[in-house]
RNA sequence: GCGGUCGUGGUGAAGUGGUUAACACACUGGAUUGUGGCUCCAGCAUGCGUGGGUUCGAUCCCCACCGAUCGCCCCA
């Protein structure tokens, strides 16, 4: 117990940093190309933002959320996504006084209290991306390829875009009608579980895994036949927007997304190999959450990645940087004497800018040697008594095995060739 | 939250109801005096996720818990 971390989440390890260093600096730089600034919001925040800004009857808020009373007993929430809270400081900070556009993006620790699995964490780390101010669906369609561009610039193959339009109000609830006509005698045909969606939530019914071969639900209507005018119109430019650029998408009608927020625009990326936890990223507009959250009427559009998923589609693929940490000079040092000027020397050549390594353990030479072996040092620094008299270190290439005796005071220069 | 599979040293992995738990890699030391990468030798789990139970006896059987993993669900 005390030797574990809890359970879902998990240690980065040194072997394993330089890989979301990796991909992290890629995503800075691709949103600094875009356009996109950077912003850092709290771990936890009032419980009320997730409720209000997800909403309730979700499985996140309602089922997956770390809640709990602090001791000033407010209810705090750890954050278990981005977006409300980019939101909240939106609204708090009065960024839309700069900008008519406001482009954010964020790299950071989500929490979901889920049954884990590879690529599902308790703690989960997402990259997102929020663009609030403007309906055109020229940012959508910014963003979908923002997100295209980051995963296949990663060299990652075989994605696959899916977009729809899930409607805005008024539309969705003049679908949710029709299909509540198109499945009401087909109730009985229908499992447990779209059973209870019937009245709760219809559109799910075309998402269930169970019933989704009956032969009926392909003549269910479809979201994208009841879109008013306005969604409708969004959602053909923004199909023109993506065409122009050449990315190849897929329309899904029954692409719904979980978070109650999101208004036309829904898409998500899948990158298949990875089964269940296929969705690498997903996102969409909505224009009603800034209004519903106390700002006015604001519209908006975002999407997130998971950074689990991405590395380990990265890892399927073999497109992980090579990790190496090669040190300049491995300093041999023998005896006590020489273990003293070989901690000072180490220091200096470090200071030179050089990766220089010792032993502090006071081993044989061979260990040393072998030590300098393994480290892939490019040279290896050897100081004994002899060396010590004369004011100079022994300095073998390690990969030509050639050794000569160079000055101390030259050392630096010496290995900078 | 539901169902399936799994859990042996630093790592990969064999194995059995009964005195010494294979093997490989890694690691440490050594193969003449101050020199690595190859080779050879030696050392390295009083312990088989944790806690109970069955048994004369369990790492191997049963139960619970913990953890991993796959699918469902959900989503990133």
């Amino acid at each position: 117990m005390l030797t574990n971390a809890p359970r879902g989440t998990k240690d980065i390890l040194p072997d394993t940093v330089g890989d979301w260093l990796y991909v992290e600096n890629k995503i800075r730089s691709l949103c600094q190309r875009f356009g996109y600034q950077e912003i850092r919001t709290p771990m936890f925040e009032h419980t009320e933002l997730f409720q209000r800004g997800i909403g309730e009857g979700t499985d996140v808020v309602d089922k997956e959320m770390y809640t709990f009373q602090d001791r000033g007993d407010r209810s705090i929430t750890l954050r278990p996504e981005n977006t409300a809270s980019a939101v909240r400081a939106y609204l708090q900070n009065k960024l839309y006084g700069d900008n008519a556009l406001t482009k954010l993006f964020y790299i950071g620790s989500m929490f979901r209290y889920d049954r884990p699995q590879a690529g599902r964490m308790r703690e989960f780390h997402q990259f997102g991306v929020e663009a609030i101010g403007e309906i055109n669906p020229a940012v959508d369609a910014e963003i979908i390829l923002l997100a295209m561009k980051l995963l296949e610039g990663l060299g990652l193959k075989d994605l696959e875009l899916y977009i729809n339009s899930v409607g805005c109000p008024k539309c969705r609830s003049k679908y949710r009608e029709m299909l509540q006509d198109f499945f009401r005698d087909k109730l009985d045909d229908l499992c447990e579980d779209c059973r209870s969606r019937f009245e709760r939530s219809p559109m799910r019914i075309l998402d269930c895994k169970r019933d989704s071969d009956k032969p009926y639900m392909a003549e269910a209507p479809r979201i994208t036949d009841c879109l008013c005018d306005e969604c409708s119109e969004h959602f053909n430019r923004l199909q023109k927007y993506l065409t122009k650029s050449g990315v190849r998408f897929s329309i899904d009608p029954r692409l719904v997304r979980g978070l109650d927020y999101y208004t036309k625009t829904a898409f998500e990326i899948k990158y298949p190999p990875l089964g269940a936890q296929s969705a690498v990223a997903g996102g969409g507009r909505y224009d009603g959450l800034i209004e519903e959250m106390g700002g006015n009427p604001t519209p908006a559009v975002g999407f997130a990645t998971g950074l689990e998923r991405v590395l380990l589609a990265l890892e399927k693929q073999g497109l992980l940087p090579d990790k190496k940490n090669d040190v300049d000079v491995y300093v041999v040092a023998l005896g006590e004497r020489a273990q003293e000027e070989a901690f000072k020397l180490v220091m200096d050549l470090r200071d030179a800018g050089l990766n220089a390594a010792v032993d502090y353990a006071g081993r044989s030479m061979k260990a040393q040697m072998k030590q300098a072996n393994k480290l892939n040092a490019r040279y290896a620094a050897i100081m004994g008594d002899d060396e010590l008299a004369d004011g100079v270190v022994v300095l073998r290439d390690m990969a030509g095995s050639e050794q000569e005796k160079v000055a101390v005071n030259e050392l630096v220069d010496k290995i900078r060739l």
